[in-house]
Parts: structure tokens; C-alpha cells; sequence
DNA sequence: ATAATATTTAATGTTTATCATTAAATATTT
DNA sequence: AAATATTTAATGATAAACATTAAATATTAT
């Protein structure tokens, strides 16, 4: 599966998720699926507005964790 | 901008862009797409299914490049 | 060069899902 | 307990993935 890590950084660059929303310019709300897996895609340029807010790549915030096929 | 960089790592892999497709279960056509910034998005599903026949994760793959704002 | 293979482009259509919005619930911090 | 932040839920419009077919172009092998 693929999460999208956003504490980590979040924290360390002392952010807000609201402030976040706010400057890649998508609703709280929705920035907040995104962070706790309710959504099933993402458009480039959201993947491109968080990069470029948090100033990282995408390698930082996108993970893939293999699927437990035995369960 | 979001970049896909599938190049390196079929050849790393010595696999064919077909190949690929097919074990991830899209079409050739598509993937093509993926890979040369035809497409808006991606689903997590697809991407998983990328990161996971080429067990790799999605920073290798995905990279974002720094709009350049003065042109 | 030419045949075979691989990749890209184009065009159309179905289906899926982002993202917006509003509202309410829950969690966290002051 | 008040204020702030985050999550969940529900609805809807719009956008776009991905499938498919076909054709064009590029690459590799003979």
C-alpha cells in the first residue's frame, strides 16, 4: 500500500495541517484525507503544491509498505 | 512539476516498458502515458502495483522538479 | 535495408475519484 | 472549559485515469 506521511514533516517544519491546506491551496478537509489514507489518487499538481510548500521531494512524504498477502 | 522517471530503473532492471504494463496491470498504452507526463494523477492502486513489481518505492521513481517562475 | 519489436500518439468512452463545500464529531492545546 | 485543530460524513461537479483500437514513429535485430 501507499501512505502519505505528513506528521513527520509537518513537525519539523512547525506547520499546521490547516496552514498547510491553506498555502497548497486545497481545504483542510481534504488535505486531511489525503493524510490518513481516505483517498484513492492525487493530481500532480497537489503532489506539486506540498512539495513545494514543505520544500522536498516526493520520496519524503509518499511511502510504499508491501502488502501483507498472507492476511 | 511531478516527474515519473521509469528509464533508470527499467534499465536497472533490464525490463522491457511492456513488461512492466503487463505485470502491473495496465496497458502498455497507459503506462507510456505515466511515463512520458501524459497523465494529471495517479492512483495509489497503480502506483502500488509499480513500486511493488519493480520493489522499489515511489521516490525512486516520482521526482519533483522546481517550477521555474521567471519564464 | 527490412523485418520484427517496442514505444508513443491520437481518439473515444466508461468509470472512478479528486477536490469543494457544509456540517458535525472528536481530538488537542491553551 | 474554551479555543483551536483535526477528522469524519455526505453530496455533487468536474476532471481525469485507464481501457481499447488504430496508427505513427522509434528502436533493435537480422
Amino acid at each position: 500500500m501507499i501512505i502519505i506521511r505528513l506528521d513527520r514533516i509537518l513537525a519539523d517544519r512547525k506547520m499546521k495541517l490547516n496552514e498547510l491546506a491553506e498555502k497548497v491551496g486545497i481545504s483542510n478537509v481534504n488535505l486531511s484525507c489525503l493524510k490518513t489514507g481516505k483517498v484513492k489518487a492525487i493530481r500532480f499538481s497537489t503532489l506539486n503544491a506540498i512539495c513545494k510548500v514543505l520544500n522536498c521531494q516526493p520520496g519524503d512524504i509518499l511511502e510504499y509498505i508491501e502488502d501483507n498477502e498472507e492476511m
